[in-house]
Formats: C-alpha cells, sequence, structure tokens
DNA sequence: CGGGCACATAAGGATATAATTATAAACAGA
DNA sequence: TCTGTTTATAATTATATCCTTATGTGCCCG
C-alpha cells in the first residue's frame, strides 16, 4: 500500500458511523434500508458512507430484486497489515521517509 | 476502546503528513524543526500534526533544553488490536451495534 | 536583563466532510 | 403502464480539517 492509500483507508475507518457499518457486516450481510432504521439518520448519508466504504474495497454488495446487500470484504479486512508492519512498509516505499532517512535535517543542531 | 476512541485514533492515522512523521520517528526520534525541513511545511503545521498524535498518545516527547525530541510511543503502537480485533470489540461493546444485533430491522414501516 | 531560537497557540481562509431535502434510476407487482 | 419501494446522485448547508501568517511562551546565553 502506498502512503496515499494507508491514510485513504484510514480515513475511511476514521468514522463512528462507518465502524459500526462494518461491524455490522461482520456479523451479516444488511441491506441500505436496514442500516438507515438501525442509525436513524437519512437514507442518502447512508448511501454516501457505503460509497466511502466501497472505494477502499472494505465492502462487497449483492443486488437482489430491488435490494442490494452489503456485506464485508473478509479476504481484505482479515489480510491488513497490522500497524507495526504498515509502518515499516512506509519506511521501506515511501520516497519522502526514504530520502529523509539518509538526508541530515537542515535545522541547527545541538552539539555541533 | 470505545467507538469514539477508534474512530479517533484512525483520524489521526488518516493524514499523509501524519503518517509519514510516525515512519521517521519509529527510525529514530526528531525535533520540530528537523521535521519542518523534511516536509517543506510550516512550524505551525508540524506542531499541531504532532499535537494530534500526543492526543492519541501515539508519540512521546523528551524536552531537552529549547528543543522538544518526538518520539513513537512503540509500547502503545504495537500492542494495538488488529482490524478484525478491533471490530469484534465493537462488535461486544458498543451499545449501538449490540443493540442492533439483537433487533429485527424494519425498512419499509406500514402505516406512515 | 534582553535577544535569539524552538515550539505552541491564535486567527483567518480554502478545501473536505457529513448531514439534510429533493430528485433520479432501477426493480417488483397489480 | 402505473405505483410503490429501494438505492444513488445532486444541491445545499454546517462543521471539520489543514494550511498560512502573526503572536505568545519557554529556554539558553551574552
Amino acid at each position: 500500500m502506498t502512503t496515499e492509500e494507508t491514510s485513504a483507508l484510514f480515513k475511511a475507518l476514521g468514522d463512528q458511523t462507518r465502524l459500526r457499518i462494518l461491524a455490522l457486516l461482520s456479523l451479516r450481510e444488511h441491506c441500505n434500508c436496514e442500516l438507515v432504521s438501525i442509525f436513524g439518520i437519512s437514507q442518502p448519508a447512508v448511501s454516501r458512507h457505503i460509497a466511502r466504504l466501497k472505494e477502499s474495497r472494505l465492502i462487497h454488495e449483492r443486488r437482489q430484486g430491488q435490494w442490494v446487500y452489503y456485506s464485508l470484504n473478509r479476504a481484505l479486512w482479515e489480510q491488513l497489515p497490522s500497524f507495526p508492519h504498515m509502518v515499516e512498509d512506509l519506511v521501506a516505499h515511501d520516497p519522502l521517509v526514504r530520502h529523509a532517512k539518509t538526508t541530515v535535517a537542515q535545522c541547527s543542531l545541538p552539539g555541533e
């Protein structure tokens, strides 16, 4: 994952309603209207949260008749790297971090 | 972690500059002015990012004379639960999720 | 003391986010 | 086709975020 993809993932997770949606979808699939009645927010609001989670590929959707059932993308969810591993990835691949690693910072250093 | 604390943690991580700061601090401690020269943004901007990371207890600071050296809170960082574990925690402890789990969601309510 | 350096905080502005209402699109069934 | 239901998108508004410049605070040293 690039730094941009990583921050986008965390942004998608940085909302209480979206976290609760993921928790509910980890138990079973739900349609949009069920989530509306659970959270007490408008249908478009739920739809927007779902869209953000789909952009990060965190959930799948299954159309059945006029309903759309959402479910957790378990393959992706369970394979997300641990926090320490994510930072290791940044150190290894982020150009700015790699560059800073091998460069002397430009502020006046104590003891020099 | 409560749902609010979890979303606050993810919000703190949902920024490329803050992710890079964490990556740099995982290698060694840095002072504010070093980060300014690395990122090419203003000193107050760095200070605000640092403040946000401190609010989530992700970094420590060590004062030495007029400098403040920041470092990764490794004890916290390495003990952060995995993504699947976080969702399990939400399912177990979030009141709204727990309630929804034992309630039949209704879509179109008749008579309204 | 007082000046200079490092960091924190405040104020202001541009952009992003998340909610709402209104509307469009897709589908089922009479 | 017409009607009702479900979901997606558009427009709007309020709030949050992130940057800048300006200013305040704390420490070192002359």
